[in-house]
Order: structure tokens, then sequence, then C-alpha cells
DNA sequence: TCATATTTGCGCACTTTCGCGATAACTACA
DNA sequence: TGTAGTTATCGCGAAAGTGCGCAAATATGA
């Protein structure tokens, strides 16, 4: 604890203070579709979340609420947008640091998804949260192949291409300017798929 | 103060919380370079900010800052990233919710202002909260006319171009390019520019 | 061996975007 | 009236982007 005293000889945590949540959408793609988890609580569907803890980074507080609500590891949350309304929580001034994360299928294999094109009526602001970070993945995926790393270390360009129709279905161009705009991109690793009738098909891994 | 208790019998205030601050980039364009207002105190450079006070949104806080400060008013701040250092503050633990907005010129009569092509060690991550805003502010400018409203009510497309090179110098394409993109977001105020020799140009006003 | 199915590459037509030279229009000034 | 200077428009060539039909290549299966 800080030895700092204010010219009125007060310290920091003598000054009224919020209680600070981060709130995360994650995402994945499971059947052809952006799918996001939800955890119910109290009766009340809501993204998972929890408190920032003394000592702690907002990541660290993200995955700390992952793992021990889902068993989810290894994450790279970013920050969306940080909720602030009054009233938000009856519990009391309370401001939410909206974060997402997107993860492969395999990761959520028990947690409760549901497709996020019928997703509404989650607590609190979280249909705010989930809207922005769909929108922002939504945009990384218009950019990049696979930048959140959903598809297996190799993948095909049809792989690729089935997730990025599931991410963004309305954004995604046809066959070969998807090809050009992605393969670029992407590292040729030598090998061919196997097992499929037809001319095989090349093997990529994301660089 | 709500009545709450959680399973424990304990109110949300009697966890641990942080101090929250918010900072902000105040961004303005002075004789053609986009500038920053910056604020020197104990003997360090910083942006201008301030704890986030009770019963407070976040965007009250900001404009209660830079009124008290620059006596400036009618801002619509915008939140750009939470810095979330442990030990970024010598006082305690402190959070930054850090802000940016763009304002007229004349607003800052009063205040310090550099240029941002320039400034350096600033206090705390305040270089990076500037970075941050200046990447955001021309990104917008790429998309449309002086989004941050800069320019008095009218104005000539030639103001307008000399407007957005000096937000965004390397990012402005030439002459036809730059009108045929901004032409058709501007409201024409079917009335010419006088006093000039040539040909007068046209006067527009912001949708 | 042949059929089927799939991937891949490519040529090409079409569309869109970009930048610029040239010119007309129009004002203030001499 | 003529000149200088500025704005605005336009035609056009070049560049970039898009999408697709088609054929070659290549595997599996019968």
């Amino acid at each position: 604890m800080s030895a700092y005293r204010d010219s009125h000889g007060k310290r920091l945590i003598d000054y009224w203070r919020p209680s600070v949540a981060v709130d995360t959408a994650v995402l994945t793609v499971r059947d052809g579709r952006l799918c996001v988890a939800v955890v119910e609580k109290d009766g009340a569907r809501r993204l998972p979340g929890t408190f920032l803890h003394e000592g702690e980074l907002l990541a660290d507080a993200v995955r700390r609420s992952l793992d021990l609500k889902a068993g989810i590891r290894g994450l790279a949350p970013r920050q969306l947008h940080v909720f602030d309304a009054i009233d938000r929580d009856d519990r009391g001034r309370v401001l939410s640091i909206a974060h997402m994360v997107a993860v492969p299928d395999a990761v959520l294999a028990d947690a409760r998804l549901e497709p996020v094109s019928s997703v509404k009526d989650l607590k609190y602001d979280h249909d705010d949260i989930l809207k922005l970070a769909v929108d922002r993945l939504r945009a990384e995926y218009r950019e990049a192949p696979d930048p959140a790393g959903l598809l297996p270390d190799t993948f095909t360009l049809l792989d690729l291409r089935r997730l990025h129709e599931a991410v963004d279905p309305d954004g995604i161009p046809r066959r070969d300017t998807f090809r050009r705009l992605m393969e670029p991109k992407l590292a040729a690793t030598g090998e061919l798929e196997r097992g499929t009738v037809g001319k095989p098909a090349r093997l990529f891994r994301r660089r």
C-alpha cells in the first residue's frame, strides 16, 4: 500500500471508488454458426464476468473468470468498451470493462453456447457487449485469415472459407476474390489433404 | 447506497476496489498542424485527467476535468482504452480510462498545445493514450468530412482539404479523389465564398 | 482402366477507382 | 477591357478489383 497522502492528508482509498467488473463475450464457431458462451445465474442469462481483484490486471481477471467457469486457458482477451451507467447493477455502482475473445469450439466443450444471431435479453448491458464483440470480430475476419485461430493447426482453403462464412456470412467475397485476399497471408505447408475423392487440396497454416 | 449483501453478508464496498481516473487526449488543429492539449503538474507534462467521482458517468468526469482546467464545454468525449498496469501510478492502484475528443482551435485559446508529431515523455502512459487518439482521429478523417467539427459552420472544399491535410498528412488522397469521396457527404449551402480573386468557391456545411 | 469428384489456376470481361490535363467559369484588380 | 488567379468539371487513360467459366490436375472408388 502506497504511503502517498494528498494535500488534505488523504490516501486514494479514502475517496469514493466504484467496483470494477470485467465481462467477456467468448465467441466460437459451432456447426457453421458464430456462437457466444452464456452463463445463467440467479435465473438470468449473462456473459461470464467477475470483479477485478487487488493486484490483478484486467486481462488476468478475464482469464481467471473464464478458467474458473469453463476451464478455458491461454486466452488473449481484448478490451471493447467500458459500460458505466449509474444504475446498471442493483448491488451498487459497478463499471463493466467489456472484453472479447474468440476460441476454438473444442475449448468450450462444457459451455452453454447460443448462436449470436438469436441471442437477446441478456442481463445488464450484455446484449450491447455482444454486439460490439461480433462487430469487432467480423471486421478482423474481413482483413485476415482466421485471425483468432479457430481452425486447427493445418487447414484447407475450403476449411478457411467455411469458417469465414460462419463468422461473417454477409461480408465474405466470392470464391476467387476470397482466395486472392487470403492466400498471400497464409503459410503453405507443402502437404496435401488426404482421404478425399478428387484433387487433394493444399494444406496451410496461419502465419 | 444499495441494501445488497452477498452470501458472505458483505456489501460491494467491503471488497477491494481500484481508483478510477479518466485521462483525455484533447486534439485540435492549429497553424496547419494536429496538436494536443498538455498540462503540467508537479513538474511533469501529462494529458488532462481526473478521478471519477461518485454518481458520475465517465463522460461527465471528462467534461468536468476539461471544463475546470480549460473552460472547455459541450464535448462528446469517446473512450479509447483502459490502462491498468499495477504500478502505473505511485499513489496507489489506479485504472485510467483513456478518452479522446477533438475540438476547434478557438476552444483551446488558453491551453498549452503541442504538435502531436513532437510530443513525447508525458507522464504515466499518456504517450500511448495520445497515439491511440491520433490513430483513431485519422481513421475517422479518412472516412468522413471533418467528423469532429473543427471547421466553422460553413467552409469551402479547400478549407476542408487543408484541415484533412493537417489531421492526416499521409492518408489523404489526391485532388479529385478527395472531392469525390467527401463532397457527397456534405450539405451544399447554395452560397459562394466572397472576397476572393478567381472563381468563387462553393460553401458547404457538415451534414 | 474408367468414372466421379474436387481443387486449382487462369484468361478474360466487366466494373470501379484513381489521378490528371485541359478547359470553362468567374472574381478582383489594374 | 484585359489579366491573373482560382474553382469546378469532365474526359480519359491507367490501375485495381471482382467474379466466373473452363480446363487441367489428381485423388478415390468401382
